[in-house]
RNA sequence: GCCACCGUAGCUCAGUCGGUGGAGCGCCACCUUGGUAAGGUGGAGGUCGCGGGUUCGAUUCCCGCCGGUGGCUCCA
């Protein structure tokens, strides 16, 4: 059976006249019905036995765009393999009667020349074309164009352990890695969250690192002074950390001519999720990555191999994608995002996989740093077949680079830009990944932009382009980090985030009003270590500035009173592990090895909190 | 983009079967000077998301829009 669905504002048809001596009776030839799914139908061969298939699919499709109202169409022209008239006609009538129980059913007159009209609504649901076969059917083999197409899209999803061996996605054993398992239900058939807000989303709004912001595009995110100075701090460690690694730093434009022909040819590759600023007469479309300005720089760059493997970083900031609506969540997917960008340049594909390969090892580095470990993670390694066979072991030497199973996709053909790609994914408390570092071998852009370089015979060539995020967006990892200090909490484990982002690293409480001075000259003490310390000069309670103190995830809490002033020890509650007393030195020096290579920043806010404004509830 | 739900004080929410509203927290003032997760009293604060419609009268009912969330689709 053959159906063609179309959501529609109304239909209006009229039987004309008898197409075959079989035609129904009918007593009323012109009919109109509003907001009805409209299933355009072929009866084949065979369908007797399958009606309650049939059935489901429509009430499948019904549910989907939310009608109550059926309109069953008589329409052979789906098929060259039509059932014989009085087959399809009960056919027809069975369905009718069936669906007729639960939805308002309408049957169009079968057997007639028939006029109609019909609106479709239009939206990606409206229009659907369904084949419905019985088992062990098969289908004709028609290699169209699109077929064909559609078959280099043709996917194989493995788990690959550390050991090399590929496993069936459906018969691993997931016991032990049960985020795997989510990843993978994820990334194949998506998944059924419950209804709820996302924890991270209450918890940048109470912690007052970034919020909505209704001024703007959706997307489009603000970022209070807590949350601007961990962006900026992030930003700065990805930065140093590529820096280090080589990379040459560069910045380019946020917007490009819509009628480039390499940016053109590259955007035609993709549907249109651009933002679109127009300029007097000309149109532009805001960068969605950093590619664009970065390879036309390179396209204009003289090269020689000796000068290979080149990297070139910039920080895209930012990158704007005019994702849907509906994608749009927390700071988990936006439309403005910062992303860290490098290209990398490589001669042969044994220097790209060289690369590859210590880029791979720094993107673990640097979520290492942001305080998520293997584990906290899901790696997934994609590539083509062609790739795969040439390069089993260095493939299998990533898997053993993390030591554990990993998912992997593999194509038939290469259909997107790239022939090996990894990334690592966060899988959130209500099951949805987000990737965050990924690398790719890029075998197509060179071409497209005309980048080259000159080989040993003085012949121009093109390189290989490894596009590296080790970090991926900024947003991303703050949504990481807050994500997993909210499954933490569920655990029983204080929320906290690594020592080097936050906000406030020390708070000084004093006990009364007369101890305000010897806690300001403790905050002295600590900032001239460049330690983001501040005093809660509050009129309050000390159970009350404590509580305060938590809520904010503060790690260091050190209350001062008569005791302190004697003593000249510090009385310090460390988040999630008691109340110590200890040197002001012991302390410093805990800190400071927690901090050591990370960079700094300053208090974001006043240092008195009676000083700071409630961005915020 | 589609479907569904939601939008009341800065925040979290209650309420009005159509007659312009309330609590807790926060804020302000006063009292309290405190020892590791909420000290007390009082006060100010609202175009009930925005725009239309119905009505003598709309925060409440209807339509449209904007924003948020979930699902679908999507994710270079």
């Amino acid at each position: 059976m053959r159906i063609l669905f179309i959501h529609a504002d109304y239909i209006e048809y009229e039987a004309k006249q008898k197409a075959m001596q079989s035609a129904e009776d009918i007593d009323k030839k012109k009919e109109r019905y509003d907001e009805a799914l409209v299933a355009f139908i072929s009866v084949e061969e065979g369908d007797t036995a399958i009606v309650d298939k049939s059935v489901n699919e429509i009430k499948d499709v019904s549910k989907k765009v939310n009608v109550d109202r059926i309109v069953l169409y008589p329409y052979a022209h789906l098929s060259s393999n039509l059932a014989p008239p009085s087959e399809a006609l009960d056919v027809l009538r069975k369905l009718e009667s069936v669906l007729s129980k639960e939805y308002e059913v309408h049957r169009a007159p079968f057997g007639w020349y028939k006029s109609f009209v019909i609106s479709c609504k239009g939206h990606p649901l409206s229009e659907l074309s369904k084949e419905i076969r019985g088992e062990g059917e098969k289908p004709k083999e028609e290699e169209s164009d699109a077929l064909k197409a559609e078959k280099k899209k043709v996917t194989y999803w493995y788990v690959m352990t550390p050991d090399g061996t590929l496993h069936d996605v459906n018969d691993f054993n997931y016991t032990d890695y049960p985020a795997l398992k989510k990843f993978v239900e994820y990334e194949i058939s998506g998944t059924r969250a419950v209804r709820e807000i996302p924890p991270h989303v209450e918890l940048m709004q109470k912690l007052e690192i970034a919020d909505y912001e209704p001024g703007s595009d959706s997307g489009n995110m603000r970022y209070y002074p807590k949350g601007k100075m961990m962006k900026a701090l992030i930003e700065e460690y990805v930065e140093k950390k590529v820096l280090e690694y080589g990379a040459m730093q560069v910045e380019t434009p946020i917007m490009y001519n819509y009628e480039h022909p390499s940016l053109k040819s590259y955007l035609n590759r993709f549907p249109a999720r651009q933002y679109i600023v127009l300029s007097g007469r000309d149109k532009y479309f805001l960068r969605f990555a950093a590619c664009f300005g970065q390879f036309l720089m390179m396209h204009d760059a003289t090269i020689s191999y000796r000068h290979l493997p080149i990297r070139i970083y910039e920080l895209a900031k930012y990158a704007f994608r005019r994702e849907q609506k509906g994608e749009l969540v927390g700071l988990r997917r936006l439309r403005a995002f910062t992303m860290p960008d490098m290209h990398t340049l490589a001669m042969d594909m044994e220097q790209a996989k060289a690369e590859f390969k210590k880029q791979y090892e720094m993107a673990m580095e640097v979520l290492r740093d942001f305080g998520l470990e293997l584990g906290d993670y899901e790696v997934a390694i994609r590539f083509t077949r062609d790739f795969y066979e040439n390069n089993k072991d260095f493939i299998v030497s990533l898997v053993k680079l993390v030591n554990r199973p990993v998912l992997v996709q593999m194509w038939d053909e290469r259909f997107f830009y790239f022939v090996l790609k990894f990334e690592f994914n966060f899988v959130d408390s209500m099951n949805k990944a987000a990737a965050l570092s990924t690398v790719q071998i890029d075998v197509e852009n060179a071409e497209r932009y005309g980048i080259t370089y000159y080989d040993e015979n003085g012949e121009k060539r093109f390189p290989y382009i490894l596009h590296c995020s080790p970090s991926g967006a900024v947003e991303r990892v703050i949504y990481a980090m807050l994500e997993k200090a909210h499954m933490n909490a569920q655990r029983g484990v204080k929320p906290a985030f690594p020592l080097w982002l936050a906000p406030t690293q020390v708070r000084i409480i004093p006990v009364k009003d007369e101890f305000l001075g010897c806690a300001v000259q403790e905050m002295e003490q600590f900032q001239k270590e460049g330690v983001r310390v501040d005093v809660d000069d509050r009129d309050l309670s000390v159970s009350r500035k404590i509580r305060d103190a938590e809520k904010e995830w503060i790690p260091y809490i050190v209350v001062i009173g008569e005791k302190e002033k004697k003593s000249g020890k510090l009385t310090v509650r460390i988040r999630g592990n008691g109340v110590k007393v200890m040197d002001r030195e012991e302390l410093l020096a805990v800190i400071k090895e927690h901090l050591s290579g990370k960079p700094s920043r300053p208090l974001p806010l006043p240092p008195l909190v009676s000083m700071r404004p409630k961005f915020r509830g």
